[in-house]
DNA sequence: AAGAACGTTTAGTTATTTTTAAACGTATTG
DNA sequence: CAATACGTTTAAAAATAACTAAACGTTCTT
């Protein structure tokens, strides 16, 4: 290997590990990082074999982080006829990931958040209805005031994420 | 404790216990979403023993969880004259921390991962230049086209979460 | 100045997550 | 139908992250 194929193999791998400190970073493990960095790189399908060699890591870790990918719609599976294995690429379309893959996610969690909020809310305002008048009784409704800022700013982030203004931005 | 008491600890636990596993799930830690529910549920501020206690969990651990907070504005320190004690309290306008903590932080993964993208994305244009006319310049071209798009889209989101419109829905 | 009351640091432990090797199931080939 | 080539599952190992108890350094109190 000479220089010039030395310094852009080590240029592909820098990539590869920063993809996956990047994915870790927000919780999602290093490998899904790497894989869609590895495939990111390949402008032709890759089968699960090249990626474990290419990564150095097992062949399972990347069935998982494949998996993981491809409901992100990430990467995707291609058939090539002739042979069995199956073959991912990655996709390139960053506003197709955000918005299928996280952005979905993120709403997700946003959602349970809200449940969990209008949980303990309502308890806090049975609480209070419990105390009515004594000292008790503010602290409940003052905690009660907070919640209710909480779930409204709830829906505004909620509003925001489904904003149509916003997604034709990504 | 009677039975409307314990059915409002019941849920200040629950709640608790799902701010911990909501900050867990974006890679925060559990200790984070924990502190700050619990902070959030009291209407005067607490100090270091007081929620140790509350959480069952040792002092070091939310010695650290709160200079993390505190760090996101998502807790502000409260000095009580006549007492040593540090005292917390929760940042309720997640608008603040929203825009002062986690989205700088964001922003902030955001332009390292651009640098790295930029890294490789002159890597590929000298690889590609060194294989001029040959197949594997057209691998190179590919691949550099491919990053060409991804910086694009990095500006975008880096725009987008600039763009004062959004920061004001916030 | 000695003692007590703090918050922080740190070294060690525990818990959790990630990764792997091997077993497995299924489809394909000879 | 036996052998091979796959992807997946799983039980265990390895790596990582979280948590704690104890030691520490300060600041306050007496």
């Amino acid at each position: 290997m000479n220089n010039a194929e030395q310094a852009w193999a080590d240029a592909r791998w820098r990539f590869i590990e920063a993809g996956g400190r990047t994915t870790q970073s927000f919780g999602l493990g290093r490998m899904i990082g790497q894989i869609y960095a590895f495939l990111y790189l390949s402008d032709e399908p890759r089968c699960l074999d090249d990626i474990a060699d290419g990564l150095a890591v097992s062949k399972a870790s990347v069935s998982i982080g494949v998996r993981q990918l491809e409901g992100w719609l990430a990467v995707r599976k291609i058939w090539i006829k002739g042979d069995r294995k199956d073959f991912y690429e990655a996709e390139t379309d960053f506003g197709v990931i955000l918005r299928s893959g996280l952005l979905d996610s993120l709403a997700k969690k946003l959602n349970t958040a809200g449940e969990q909020l209008a949980l303990v809310e309502s308890s806090v305002k049975e609480a209070a209805a419990g105390h009515n008048g004594d000292a008790d009784g503010d602290h409940f409704r003052n905690i009660a005031k907070r919640l209710k800022e909480a779930r409204k700013f709830h829906g505004k982030l909620n509003g925001l994420l489904n904003n149509p203004i916003v997604k034709r931005l990504l």
